[in-house]
DNA sequence: CGCGTCGGGTTGATGTGTCAACCCGGCGCG
DNA sequence: CGCGCCGGGTTGACACATCAACCCGACGCG
């Protein structure tokens, strides 16, 4: 029934394609995260900048730009992840905690990142090769820009620095 | 600190271009199907492969296999939508409920199609271009290939049809 | 001073996803 | 028959995301 103005045939089937895709290697890597490290995809995306920085601490509102989290998904996630010792809040400042990442975190992230990326490769990055991969990552790029542009001019919504 | 054994220089890049992508991507999608039609990607989902079938009506298995979900995570969504009136079960043959789309169920997925599919249009597909978007086709199905070539060899937790 | 408002951050309610346990009818098989 | 297992489905507890409301110090300004 009904069979919506919908995308016609080859976009529709390759609009499927990608979300597939998608799915399909997103919930691969989070499982493995998941059942070998006890990591969530956004424990991981947490340390992973923690870890990049300098001194492995960070103002909350540094994670929110890195992350593209709101403020308030970010505060609940890192009460959660202090619970679990991975982080820790240190009021240094007067009023604003800094976010340090604690050793066991850093034992976290070392001992997950390296299968990660093995994965990344393994299941994608080789699996487009080279060209295709340079492709896409332009493609990507483009389609960030023309979202970006086309919210610049209609709504104010998105966190921009 | 750390720069742990990660992805390195183009294809960390790339990756992340990517992630971007999809994340920028999935939230404006979803951010009009719900400000617009208060549907979420989830409801959206479940409309599509109803109003797809002939009858507009499915077994809850069926759903589950179109959608690739947990069969938990079904049943929790499909009782939610019936409580907002998108779809009913009826308990035709004794046991097994039959999950029907309502007339606002089909109300809904027919107001918010056509612009979906046309954001869809605007920001994915044209901005791709046909040569690019055909290559990424083929490439997105060599992924989900490879990822469940590997898992058949070494877990059975996909549930395959 | 008094007052608004703005930015960084927290909180609580509610909607959504996941995991494990369970229910129950059918089927194989002793 | 009795018993176990399997497949489709539900349930409950918990993790996670989103939204709106709030807190509070700083800053502008009458």
């Amino acid at each position: 029934m009904s069979k919506g103005p919908w995308l016609d045939g080859d976009e529709q089937k390759v609009w499927r394609s990608y979300l597939l895709m998608r799915k399909t290697l997103e919930t691969h890597l989070e499982r493995h995260l998941q059942r070998e490290f006890g990591l969530s995809k956004s424990d991981f995306e947490i340390l992973v900048n923690l870890s990049e920085s300098e001194s492995g601490r960070m103002r909350a509102f540094e994670l929110s730009r890195s992350t593209q989290w709101e403020k308030s998904r970010l505060s609940h996630h890192l009460t959660r992840m202090e619970k679990r010792g991975l982080i820790r809040k240190e009021a240094c400042d007067a009023r604003y905690p800094e976010i340090v990442i604690t050793d066991e975190g850093l034992r976290a992230i070392r001992d997950s990142a390296p299968a990660q990326a093995a994965r990344v490769r393994e299941f994608f990055v080789d699996v487009f090769g080279p060209e295709r991969f340079a492709v896409l990552g332009e493609a990507a790029d483009e389609v960030v820009a023309a979202i970006e542009k086309h919210c610049d001019t209609d709504c104010s919504l998105v966190d921009r620095s």
